[in-house]
RNA sequence: UAAGUAGGGCAGAUAAUCGCGGCUGCAAGUGUCGAAAGACCGCAGGUGAGGAAAGUCCGGGCUUCACAGGGCAGGAUGCCGGUUAACGGCCGGUGGAGGCGACUCCAAGGACAGUGCAACAGAAAUAUACCGCUAUUGUGUAUCAAUAGUAAGGGUGGAAGGGCAGCUUAAGAGACUACCGCCCGCCUGGCAACAGGCGGGGCACAUGUAAACCCCAUCCGAAGCAAGACCGAACAGAAGCGUUGACGCGGCCCGCCAGCUUCAGGUAGGUUGCAGGAACUGGCUGGCAACAGCCAGGCUAGAUAGAUGAUUAUCCACGACAUAACCCGGCUUACAGCCCUGCUUACUUG
RNA sequence: GCACCCAUAGUUUAACGGAUAAAACACCAGAUUCCGGUUCUGGGGCUGGGGGUUCGAUUCCCUCUGGGUGUA
């Protein structure tokens, strides 16, 4: 990813936690906390709840993919986390891109957004 | 053809585009960092999870710690032989159980070393007389009571004192006899478990439970790659120097403080352990087999918040279970389906 | 990753291999009361699932499932 790193410490999620600001859908949490650095970074979350170790690596996979074709619309400068809920299990790739999309459209983070 | 039984194999494929982790090579030094080596970035090539990677139930390698030698405690295993680095695994036998059969299953040492337990029922649970049978005595002559003998019969129970038949007897009883069983000894076959045979004991031992304690035999030191090894900021520490005193205490020196050097310690972090192996593929030889030996071939993941995904097209059986984390050998459990081979039984046809 | 522990009524706990599984609280029904509370009576369990040992298993053994703990 160009412009992103991935999130790495605990400490690092739980400033997001506790700082930043959540919205979500049936699939996804979305937190959203301002890092002052120029790039993005990006974490992913899975509970073992969801499912076994074969569906949280697909669903990190499918979340990081859809990140990365869409990253020219996030702005930076965010810390980002996404938490995967229980009805992911069976989620596909574009009902994952298009709840990234809708999350950042309800932060107002997305360029668009901003420039309109 | 149908039903069954045993064993083995596969685990979506192909193409294009974008993307990720190692590796190799190239270019650059005028892209960034650095004194340099080099690292990042870039381009190209090649490579990148499983049959169970899972559960963590056993065993081993490797590492650190402990350790003269021996024992106790604790744990594990348990017919015999083989195999192996080792095993509770595997292979081949023995015995037992199931199946018409192919074949499958069995924690399968010891209950005459000892101790414990066996509810309820039943007279009695390892020791006995409730009913019954028999004898004697008393009453008395239908019978009743007491004493003694008796485990053939009844009933209870998971289990009732070797089984069954006969002889004997008052009635009975291994008290005695035949067959079977049990125990002891010998012979034959077998490495052995064991099998077969002969002779004796005459039943004294002889219900079950050892996944109850236990006995016997064999094995086991403990912890685990977040093990361990190396490098090593920062903060704090120790020793030395004190040329220079910018700041401060001090009238000044010394001293404190500050500065510099060295040292140990080993935190953050990094490197290693870490991928050439009791490995893999193919062939040959030995062995019934597990397995072993020899030859040839190639190198086949190595992440560290943790790499295999997405989209499009085509095909079909429409894709199950499930992601390495130091490495191997097993076991157990999950699994859409598909393919191949041996064997058995039944029916039909030749 | 490694090392361990637990599972019994709705909840918290008991239990010698011998059962119809016990107690407290909670729930439901009934009685008492004008009503509610208190009190009294009654009801509800495949002992997490599946095998095995045993005459007999909540208990002993094996194996799955689901929870939880320690370790940076």
């Amino acid at each position: 990813m160009k412009f992103s790193e991935s999130l790495k410490k605990r400490s690092c999620f739980q400033n997001v936690y506790r700082n930043g600001k959540s919205y979500a859908n049936r699939f996804y949490v979305m937190y959203v906390l301002e890092n002052n650095l120029e790039t993005n970074r990006l974490g992913i979350s899975v509970s073992k709840k969801v499912g076994n170790s074969v569906i949280r690596h697909h669903i990190t996979r499918l979340v990081r993919e859809a990140y990365r074709l869409q990253e020219g619309m996030f702005n930076s400068g965010l810390d980002i986390v996404i938490i995967a809920r229980m009805p992911a299990k069976n989620v596909s790739y574009k009902e994952t891109e298009k709840a990234i999309l809708y999350l950042g459209n309800l932060h107002q983070i997305l360029k668009n957004d901003t420039e309109c």
